[in-house]
DNA sequence: TGACAAAGTGTTCAAAATACACTAACATAG
DNA sequence: CTATGTTAGTGTATTTTGAACACTTTGTCA
């Protein structure tokens, strides 16, 4: 089963950029490949884009299939197509990134990944292909959206209390936030349901449990309204 | 002249929106298709990309080929993959947008292009291929960027006047803006250099030109300075 | 020289961002 | 049962920034 065309085409591919959060960090989602080239060095996920199916359904079918990870939030990054980026031959690759909740997605590795692993992102280690340079910028691409549009919930669990909130954007903006002024605002806004519950065992005093509210959400976007941090 | 792979694979392509402005308005650079599918109709300038040239390279080299303009400020916007985006076959297509000077640049239709010309951005005729879409993200870009990147003086002759870049965002954004509020600003930034010259050919009292000053601009830019419109 | 046309120029008010520290609630250990 | 430790939760004063607003100056041209 080959094809033959008139002139050479690149191959197309996607890699994916996922961000996780957990108590400690700002982490990313990488795989170990099981194959040549760059066999057994860490890579993001990705893999090349069938015909039948639009761009970011491919990057959705490689993530699932290499890590199990699925049901996500997924945006278009960038498009890498420096000439020699691949050693075999031209690729051209579709980058996304997407945030996810670390504890609601269990790895499993398969197909042509050895492993999968979180890695924090001020501590990657050296990548296949220009996969550093894609993570560099996914960092930065997330770190500029994530002060004026609400992406950061994705990487939460569902019910989380004003602090974990807060210390999600601490870690993605890599600066700390005057508490009393982040609740202002983030409340103010009107964009987080308050819940009946409050956090269970911790050993101190429990803190109220908060849920995003995208009813709310999307009534402010439709009026324009700008989410600021 | 063939090739054969063992699978199939997208043609890949780009496709430029180039703005430009004039005394009235925000432009978009069209060509008019000189061959299928959809001949005869307008479309933003483009083509395949080749396999020893990188995406923005073929980019420039397009544009050049079917309008012949060069030397712009070019970035990527977006790549559009949906499945049936090209009659003929599936064509992926990374899309950039430009900013020029319109007065700098005269159009030469050439190769594959039957015409090209300048096309206000309230008034496109209906487009090839996915091409409306492709400006209109293009359009929504600039109006989210031209606020925190000082991009907009690449639509300005060298020398301008400050109500000739007052115009450039009120055309741009779309609102208008106060005159006292914008000199204020623009020239608390420290960005412009003012020379010593004036407007000649004007039936009034003539404006002192001023020309973007790319040097402060690094030194901010290192400094972490926000540009804010 | 008078009328026209755009250039150029400050102040006031309102809103938003920032800096800052203590009390309340709950759990746990002694 | 009480003292200690840990995090939750809360308000005000100050500074900075954004927005509204109108008149005088300079030059051209009839």
């Amino acid at each position: 089963m080959t094809v033959t065309y008139q002139y050479p085409r690149p191959n197309l591919a996607v890699d994916c950029v996922v961000f996780g959060l957990d108590e400690a960090d700002l982490k990313i989602l990488l795989i170990q490949r099981g194959l040549p080239p760059f066999e057994g060095k860490w890579a993001l996920p990705g893999g090349f884009v069938q015909m039948d199916e639009t761009l970011e359904e491919a990057a959705k079918r490689e993530l699932k299939e290499e890590t199990g990870i699925q049901d996500l939030y997924l945006e278009q990054l960038y498009t890498f197509g420096a000439i020699g980026r691949d050693p075999r031959e031209r690729v051209v690759s579709v980058a996304y990134y997407a945030l996810v909740n670390l504890r609601d997605h269990k790895l499993m590795a398969a197909t042509d990944a050895r492993d999968a692993a979180w890695f924090s992102t001020d501590d990657l280690p050296p990548l296949a292909f220009d996969h550093s340079e894609i993570a560099g910028i996914a960092l930065k691409r997330l770190k500029g959206k994530v002060v004026y549009e609400p992406i950061g919930f994705e990487l939460l669990p569902m019910k989380f209390t004003l602090t974990q909130l807060q210390q999600m954007y601490e870690k993605i903006l890599d600066r700390p936030i005057d508490k009393r002024n982040f609740r202002k605002k983030i409340l103010g806004m009107d964009l987080l349901q308050e819940l009946d519950e409050v956090q269970v065992d911790v050993s101190h005093r429990a803190a109220r449990l908060y849920k995003f509210d995208e009813k709310k959400y999307r009534k402010l976007r439709q009026r324009g309204f700008v989410f600021e941090i």
